[in-house]
This record gives C-alpha cells, structure tokens and sequence, in this order.
DNA sequence: CGATTATGATTGAAATTGATTGACTTTGGC
DNA sequence: GCCAAAGTCAATCAATTTCAATCATAATCG
C-alpha cells in the first residue's frame, strides 16, 4: 500500500463521518497505528484535516447527504465493523477497469473507502455513493434517472424506460435486509423498485450481508437464491446457512474482520 | 523498447489508475527499475505525472465537485453580486409546486440560495444544485440518467433516450457563454449537448445572463432568438441589447443588484 | 571505428514502517 | 477530588523498502 493511497482512503473515510478513531483507519487501510499516526499528522500539517486526540476530523463540516440523516445513520453504526471487512472484499473482487453497479444500502455504501484507490465505471443509484465517489476518487460515476428519495438516499425513477437500462456490468453488488431459503429479501418497497430495476444490467449479482441477516425475514422476496452468484459475509456465518448457500450453488466468501475491531466487538 | 514507447506506456497507466507502483511499471514495460525511475523523473519534470515514493500518480488529483471545484470556482467569482441579483430574480418566478428544469452552470447555482425556502420540484443536470437542494432545501430533486463530468460538474448521458423526456416543466432556467442576434450561444460541447436534451422538455425557456453576455461571442450556437421566453439580466444591460431582445419578442426582466454589493463591485 | 547515450546491476544512503517502551490523558468508580 | 485502569501518544530502534549514484555493458549515431 502506497503512502499516497492510504491518505485518500484517510480522507475518504474522515469525510464521512464526524470523527474516526486510530483504529478505524488501521482496519480500513491494513497497516500500523503508528503509521496512521504519521499519516493523520502529515494531513493535519497539509491542513487536509483536522487531528484529534484519538483519531482525526473533517476540517471542513460540510457532509455528505444522509450520512447525517437519521435513517442512514443508525444502521451505519451497527456491525460497522464486519460491514467494512465485507465491502472490502466486494472492492477486492474489483480490477481497475471494469464495470460494477451499486446498489444503495449502509454495507454497500462501505465500498467506497477501498474504491477511492480503483479506477472503475461505477453505476448507483445511491446518491451519498455517487457524491463520495465523485469528491474523493477517480472512478467514473454514473448515474440512473429519477427522483431523489431523502428517506432512502436513492435515486428512483417512476418510469420503466429510464435509461438506467444502457448500462451493463459485470457485477452488482447490493445489500439485503434479509438471506433465507426463499431468497434476498428487503424490507422497503421502494428500495424494492430500485433494486429489480438493476438486478437484470449485471452479469454477477454479489450479495453483501453481514452474519445478522441469516436471521433476518421480511414480507418483501426480490429474488430467488438461483439468481444470486456470490453472497459475502463476515466470519460470525453459522454452518446452517453456509450449507443453505452451497445448496444453492452460490460462491461464498467469508471477509476476515480485522482483528482490532474483533477484540471490540468481543468486549461490548 | 523506445523510450518514448515507455513513457507512453507509464502516461497511460497511471491515469487509468490512481497510483501505480514502480513494480508495475517494470512488469508493464519489461525494462529495469532503474530505467522506470528515470522515466519517472523525466515525467515528472515534464509535469506529466507526479513523483510519489514507491511510484507514480496522476498530476490532477480527483476533482473536486461543487463551487470548491477550479474551473467552477473561477467563474463563480466573477459577477457575483449581479448573479444572485438575476438568480433571485429567477426564483422569484417560481410558486410553491411549480416544476422546473435548471440546467448546470453558475449563474444558475445562485438559484439554490433563494430555492431554499421553496417547495418545488426541480429537474436538475447539474450534480452541486441537486446536492445543495438535497441538503439545504425541501424542493423534490429529480436526476436524469448518465456520467457525472467532473469538470463541468454535470450530468449526461450519452444515449438519446435517457429518460430524462419523462419530464416536463413549465419553466426551464439556463446560463450561457453569449447573447447575441444569432441566438443563445455556449462555449462547451459538452454543456450543448446537456442543454439540447432539456430545452424541449419546456414550455418557457429562462435565460439567465449577466450584461456582460451580450458582447461575448462563441463559436456553438445552442437556439435561435426566439425560441427565448425570457431573459432576466442586470441592470448594467445596454440599450442595443434590450432592443435585441425587444425585436425578438423576449420578456426582459432587469433584476436590480443590491446597492452593497454594487458598491463592492465599484471597489474592484 | 570512436563517441555518445541508454540500460541494467550493484551498492550504500535514505526513507518508511512496525513494534516497543514509557509518558501522558482520559474515564469511571469511590 | 483522588486513584486506578484503560487508552492514547511520542520517541526510539530494527527491519524492510525505496532511492540515487556509480560503473560496466550494450546500443546508437556520426
């Protein structure tokens, strides 16, 4: 990893949130805390952001969209820890040069911190995705038409025809609110809209769900498990799901969580 | 291998990627590192890429969106008080609930200060007015579908049928590089072809232009004279250009600049 | 053919990184 | 308010990586 790419990642993740700690930064970019450390101070003295005792701040208070909104910012606090690992191997599965959609969502929108180092076409129809990628990276960024939902920070439009349909991917990458025998279930009907729209510009569909959404059902099936072709998840899978998902043919991926953020998550 | 062949080689990977390393290099082009150093050394001194340790980067870092931008930021500045002034103006045309298209450009970003008290439902291919509507207004913020470009800060899609004929508005409000008797004319090919998709998805065009519009010249015409509703200028317009306007049937409405800054703009 | 230039290898210098240590700060309980 | 515990930080050092300078060889040119 290159000096110059851990500062963007450094940014990029500072520009998201209020604050982050030390050990943010050391499981987001893989190296030392003294290293980060360096690196915060050399950003302070560039004036790029601001040190704190603990981690560092945005210089600047300027936000991302729904970062602050309520709705996005609580289910970005939970399991902040294997969502991260688990986008982190989303991106990993990623050479420059290709052609990936998003999906908007709090896991997915964990991407975009090891993406800040990637020279993609990203296609998203999440407007906080777009907008962090755009300010922070060189990825090219496209986008579908439609109205923006402040609720569900995407971008939907109310028509078929919406010329999200001209770009084909590779791979889309989307979360879920729930993985179970029937398969991919949400638990917003609009996200619903948004998401069957895309499902079809995608060669791949890659799932990212953290072990919590194994247990979790809703009312709303998007897609059965036969349509999914790689699901990533964090090391807390049970066999019980592991066997559903090799039943049903799917690539499975378990992302390590860092082993920092594990010693937490085990102490609270 | 030549050496221009190799500087081509490195030019190019490093602006299809954020940084690359010097292994990279060596593995791309077959030579020594050695060689790669000085290659980089050479390019760097020919301001083609920037020398970071362990590699190379890309000399324009990722582009910052929105008024921070350069090219966006240049222009800001310049006929500022005039373009509130005219922007104001503009809003003050609009009722709660009307549907308006704004196309991208920095005259009309002054629009989003004054909308921020508005309920409207905005069309917008201009990535910071939908960002700034989305965070400080209540206005409905409608996309259309394509790639963001970084330096004009817009959005369009390369297809005819991006969905973005779904809309209509009874008003559609734009910039341009020039007024003139041979019509509305810009200075980017890129801002012709976003204007071209959004001019016929309203009834009255809105033209935007400070005074000092009417003696700028360009080489693209975007529409003849009377396809133009209303111009809206400030009140340092000539006679000769009202009369333009006058024989061409246009409303002119002359927004009057607050005296504060007019005195500031007397300063400079 | 001689001279100039480019290339690759070698070597020592310089910079970066990660771990360790001890000092300092904050937090929470009493 | 005081103390202990945990957390945070700066300084140091060793290991690694990266760089620059040098030199020998190969290629190019006049």
């Amino acid at each position: 990893m290159l000096e110059t790419e851990r500062h963007r990642i450094i940014l990029s993740a500072v520009q998201e949130r209020p604050v982050v700690t030390v050990a943010d930064l050391c499981a987001l970019t893989g190296v030392s805390e003294a290293t980060v450390r360096r690196d915060i101070a050399q950003l302070h003295i560039a004036k790029k952001l601001r040190r704190v005792r603990g981690g560092a701040e945005a210089i600047a208070p300027p936000q991302f969209v729904g970062i602050n909104a309520r709705p996005f910012a609580v289910s970005q606090a939970i399991n902040i820890a294997e969502k991260r690992a688990i986008a982190q191997a989303a991106v990993d599965l990623c050479e420059d040069g290709d052609a990936i959609i998003i999906n908007g969502g709090t896991t997915t929108f964990q991407m975009v911190h090891p993406l800040t180092t990637k020279r993609l076409q990203v296609f998203t129809n999440s407007f906080p995705i777009a907008e962090h990628l755009l300010k922070q990276s060189r990825n090219t960024v496209m986008l579908p038409a439609g109205a923006i939902y402040r609720e569900q920070n995407i971008i939907l439009s109310p028509f078929d025809d919406d010329g999200s349909n001209h770009f084909y991917a590779r791979r889309m990458f989307m979360g879920c609110r729930g993985l179970g025998p029937l398969g991919l279930m949400e638990g917003d009907p609009l996200l619903v809209q948004a998401e069957q729209k895309l499902i079809d510009q995608a060669d791949d569909l890659v799932v990212l769900a953290d072990s919590s959404k194994f247990s979790r059902r809703s009312s709303l099936l998007l897609c059965p498990l036969t349509r999914i072709h790689t699901v990533i998840t964090d090391d807390g899978i049970e066999d019980r799901a592991a066997s559903m998902l090799e039943a049903a043919e799917i690539r499975l991926i378990v992302a390590e969580v860092a082993a920092s953020d594990r010693q937490k998550r085990a102490e609270e």
